[in-house]
DNA sequence: ATAAGTGGACAGTACTACTATCCGAGGCGG
DNA sequence: CCGCCTCGGATAGTAGTACTGTCCACTTAT
């Protein structure tokens, strides 16, 4: 197929399919003639894999691009390319103003402690763990330590799913779709993650505020 | 004390306070003539809510004037402030090109399945609602159901944190430190758990690896 | 033959989050 | 009281992101 079907294939325009070839997050179609290409079913999953991890996950063009490239790369470990859909790392240096160190170097052994505790093997390059302590030192920044002392509760309900997610990816057909079912899984995830989470935020609220109500009339 | 100070004190440039204050996410300071300002301790506080919630939420800063007006404002219900954390949104129409609305309609119906069989009394109004099924219909539409098959796993997990962070925030002084915690734990905790996520699978997917090492070896 | 579609290049756009510059009006040491 | 710094406020400019529009010579379908 050429561009035209494809954009109607996938819903997306002939201006961005171009946008997106330009910028190598999506193969070029196979040469027919000097200046004409065709375009396979391949193609039309890429393009569905890109708007997925766009608006959906939230990354921006270049940690697509990274994304699908380290997916495409049999060289490149699993986690690695979890990594790289880390498009929002909060930028380590030149924060605060009073006790910045400090509670960043708290933040850092609080974390240190709950992996020991945990017997957790990461790496130290895996840029989650720069993240996770940035969050952490930023909390304890606004003067808020509800977060910290809930640290091994969430640690608890990520390695459940972590472990179970883990499980459901590994025995598939070949690497690359295993690669690519974890990565979509993990960005899009996260969106699904933080959603339920709201909601659940509201349903645990909603009781309890009727409980108190409760209490409060009978 | 005046924007210079403020300045020092936050590690927010001058330049940045007052575009902050022009776009309201800082209240003006109090005028001690016409055309002179003084800062407070609060303005301090404030500031670093926005930093956090721009740097390590991800917010924008429409999203976090929306988030502080909400937290600001003791007509607004908690879990309405927390809606408007959700800066990204995907949008609801016009994605796909196959069998999008098919694809959209079971995702409606799973989540709905999802919510009645755990009992979770959540309004419709509830953004987090819309961006659940997009994702939901997304996955599906990328022709896997994985992370479908994993949706109980993930409400149970998530309302296991959502009822403690419930619990844990209720009992503060007044409402509007409730509010502004809850605000905060929610958004940062979006970014904390995504971290630990990636964290988890790197130590599960080592431990897998290894034992499959193991097997293969021994 | 002719109209529509194509690949490729490049300029332009809309939006976001600042950043820089200018101005006239205080504040503050000498 | 002078000079210099800083202040607040307004306006314009910048850098980055994600497209979008236009143009062109060339193919392809009718």
């Amino acid at each position: 197929m050429r561009v035209g079907e494809l954009s109607r294939r996938s819903g997306v325009s002939v201006a961005s399919i171009k946008y997106y070839l330009r910028e190598g997050l999506l193969p070029p179609g196979e040469r027919t003639s000097p200046n004409q290409a065709s375009y396979d079913e391949g193609h039309v999953h890429r393009l569905r894999m890109v708007r997925a991890l766009i608006d959906v996950g939230g990354l921006t063009v270049a940690a697509t691009r990274s994304v699908l490239a380290a997916v495409d790369d049999p060289e490149v470990p699993l986690h690695e390319a979890l990594g790289r859909a880390s498009a929002t790392t909060p930028a380590p240096g030149g924060g605060g103003g009073d006790a910045d160190d400090e509670a960043h170097a708290d933040a850092q052994r609080a974390l240190a402690d709950l992996v020991a505790q945990r017997g957790w093997r990461v790496g130290p390059r895996n840029p989650a763990w720069d993240t996770a302590v940035e969050v952490l030192a930023t909390y304890t920044r606004l003067g808020d330590d509800d977060l910290a002392r809930q640290l091994e509760l969430y640690a608890e309900a990520m390695e459940g799913v972590a472990r179970r997610e883990v499980a459901a990816v590994v025995d598939r057909g070949d690497r690359a779709r295993t690669v690519e079912g974890a990565v979509v899984g993990t960005v899009l995830g996260d969106t699904l993650l933080a959603a339920l989470r709201r909601l659940a935020q509201e349903h645990c609220s909603a009781q309890l505020l009727e409980r108190a109500e409760g209490r409060a009339q009978g």
